[in-house]
RNA sequence: GCCGGCGUAGCUCAGUUGGAAGAGCGGCUGAUUUGUAAUCAGUUGGUCGCGGGUUCGAAUCCUGCCGCCGGCUCCA
């Protein structure tokens, strides 16, 4: 947490805020790595400003960590320059858990390129360089890049509005920047170069490939440590390697890319969280619906889909004459459903709910095992009421999406209110009025659950505001998780409609809402969650029973055939192996318990328990066993 | 799609200067009858991603495709 001094009784004669916090508290001087005084950030070098109250931010500040990751990407672009005169820079900023650089330069930066970068690096932070502000005129600032011929920094300052901008100087090093940074080279601690990657010029495709490199900085070497300890671990947990590990699923090259098999023991987990799901939506009130693959391109042009949505979807296919696509969304089939009859209020609010499997291109560069495929299956509802009832249907559905996720162990959850943006009113469907409901609706139910969430104006889809819930894995990534979307682009499209009280015919409100989002994607992120170590009810196979010897193989199966009768998911590993041989296998297949059964157990009729990385149990009797995980064996309940 | 890297047995990976395709794991067979994370032996397994070229000779050099990996962009 930042340290907040009061100045009002400072002695404000020093000519830094830096050397004045050196004789007040030299522990917190060591620490800093830069100031905020009225919500402005300083360089530890600026004078002592004029606010009554300072704060001195350390790395343990988010901005803090900005400013170290910030003024280590500078040290690598110095260190890039004076290796490789010529380099142009682009841009160099601190991002989540480290910073990158991009540059444009002839040579190709490989593994031991990022070695020797990293040790000029050290170079410059041994050398302690002095890092110096200066304001100057933007145009005088132009002209300085140009003669440099930094032409990116040049196209940067056209862009930029104010009149004055701000250099940082390290040594012979240069660079148009906001800052703030570190007052010394000397005061980077712990860094790593991570890996190389093409970029283009401000993200745009038509503008130059840029080469650009990752890396990450830390207080402390063991801050760092423990950071890349943590990204082996990602590495170890992949979803694509514990997939072909645990024979969950595959993408075969023969396939096609971004087509998924989902095998038996995936299949089965699958079916087990469709069960879950489904058992999960009755009990809520909604109705499941199913819907074709394909309809006729017509149904996707009254929807709007082949106007906004056509680079995502697959080429048309011809049908008697009539061209079909393949769907890339479930809503107009729901939309259909209700609009089968005509609808009275007393019937809404409508649930309608599929897991409803689209097809979207994306380009070959994007696909990336399950988290990003061709064809995947949407848990897509879409809810249709009266604007009396919209505000308790959003929170059913932030209730529920909420249940769902701790159901999978996520319990850190963050939350996105995406609403309009401030101006520009007109690329947006639907009316004030209908906006102005929509998003109270959104924010109170966040409230009402005591939720906090950042509110993102402009970041709304153009047919509605929504809510967007973030989940923390177990590595504190953060992945996609249930979105509730206002729908205010069909309701008006297809003239959805419902008779009310008053005899009139009333235009609804309709909520997208998608809890999985992808079952595939989820599937994916959950195996890395869980690293494989799924919970009993979603394990494929729950306990496997290990016989000693041969002569143990008829109480193996008389063990099996009552764990079976208990409703528990069985195996007998009756091969001729070592009982360590088999223990590992076990282990290694991740299976929650282990039975291993011998001539004491045999003859006292218990099992010797083994749970999954706890180890050796001891003996118990079978049915204490089967007693013990039975509450275990079924989904979590609500 | 673009930039960079990679592609050798089911998996993980060696393969020197262009000169007879290898290991471990797995699979199979046999022996061992096993007490809490790998018993031993034998054996099987290859269009060296695919096509074209250079060469007396190509896993190795050149070239065109395909796929995968790290990113860019977009999003579930």
């Amino acid at each position: 947490m930042a340290n907040t001094i009061d100045l009002k009784s400072e002695d404000r004669s020093a000519d830094s805020i830096l050397s004045w916090l050196e004789g007040r508290d030299a522990d917190l001087a060591r620490q800093a790595v830069a100031a905020r005084a009225d919500g402005r950030l300083l360089d530890l070098t600026a004078a002592l400003p004029e606010a009554d109250r300072i704060e001195i931010l350390t790395f343990d500040d988010e901005a803090g960590r900005e400013v170290v990751r910030h003024t280590a990407s500078h040290a690598m672009a110095q260190a890039v320059q004076q290796l490789h005169p010529g380099t142009l820079l682009a841009i160099g900023p601190a991002i989540e858990d480290g910073f990158y650089y991009d540059f444009d330069t002839s040579v190709t930066f490989g593994p031991e390129d990022l070695e020797k970068i990293e040790a000029r690096m050290a170079e410059i932070v041994k050398a302690a360089l002095p890092i110096a502000r200066k304001e100057m005129p933007r145009a005088e600032a132009i002209q300085f890049f140009r003669e440099r011929s930094e032409k990116y920094k040049v196209e940067l300052l056209e862009d930029l509005p104010d009149e004055t901008v701000t250099l940082y100087s390290q040594g012979d090093f240069v660079d148009l920047c906001r800052g703030p940074h570190l007052p010394s080279t000397g005061r980077l601690k712990a860094f790593k170069l991570l890996n190389t990657a093409g970029a283009y010029w401000r993200g745009d495709e038509r503008n130059p490939m840029l080469q650009r490199i990752y890396g990450t900085a830390f207080a402390t070497q063991e801050q760092l440590d423990e950071h890349l300890r943590l990204r082996k671990e990602a590495a170890r947990r992949d979803h694509r390697l514990l997939g072909r590990e645990l024979d969950l699923f595959s993408l075969p090259e023969q396939l096609g890319g971004g087509l998924a098999l989902w095998h038996p023991k995936g299949a089965l987990m699958r079916y087990l969280i469709e069960e879950f799901w489904r058992k999960e939506h009755l009990k809520r009130g909604y109705e499941l619906v199913f819907s074709p693959h394909i309809a006729r391109a017509r149904l996707w042009e009254s929807s709007g889909h082949l106007s906004f949505f056509r680079e995502g979807m697959y080429g048309p296919m011809m049908i008697e004459d009539e061209e079909y696509r393949i769907k890339p969304m479930n809503c107009p089939f729901h939309v259909l459903i209700y609009k089968s009859q005509l609808r009275s209020y007393r019937e809404l609010p409508i649930r309608y709910a599929e897991l409803g499997t689209v097809y979207r291109y994306e380009r070959s560069g994007v696909l990336h095992g399950l988290l990003r495929v061709r064809g995947f299956t949407q848990d897509d509802a879409h809810i249709i009421c009266t604007p009396d009832q919209i505000h308790d249907e959003i929170k059913g559905c932030l209730d529920f999406g909420l249940f769902l996720m701790h159901a999978f162990g996520y319990e850190q959850l963050e939350m996105d209110l995406s609403v309009r943006g401030e101006a520009d009113h007109d690329k947006y469907m639907g009316s004030d009025d209908e906006w102005e409901i929509a998003e109270r609706s959104l924010m109170e139910a966040l409230e009402s659950r005591g939720l906090a969430y950042k509110r993102a104006p402009g970041e709304a889809i153009f047919y509605g505001p929504k809510i967007d819930i973030k989940l923390k894995d177990a590595m504190g990534r953060l992945w996609q998780g249930p979105t509730i979307q206002f729908d205010f682009n069909l309701t008006s499209r297809f003239n959805m409609e419902y008779v009310g009280a008053d005899g009139e015919r009333h235009t609804p409100l309709m909520v997208h809402r998608a809890l999985f989002g992808s079952l595939d994607r989820f599937f994916g992120g959950y195996i890395e969650h869980t690293g494989g170590a799924f919970p009993l009810w979603l394990s494929p196979v729950q306990v496997r029973i290990l016989p000693i010897a041969d002569r143990h193989h008829d109480y193996a199966q008389q063990v099996a055939s009552q764990l079976r009768e208990a409703g528990v998911r069985i195996e007998v590993d009756d091969r001729k192996a070592t009982t360590g041989a088999k223990i590992r296998d076990g282990e290694t297949q991740k299976i929650p318990y282990l039975l291993i059964v011998g001539d004491r157990e045999q003859s006292a009729g218990t099992v010797a328990v083994r749970a999954r990385s706890e180890g050796d149990l001891g003996p118990k009797p079978l049915a204490e066993f089967i007693a013990a995980i039975r509450e275990e064996l079924g989904p979590p309940r609500s």
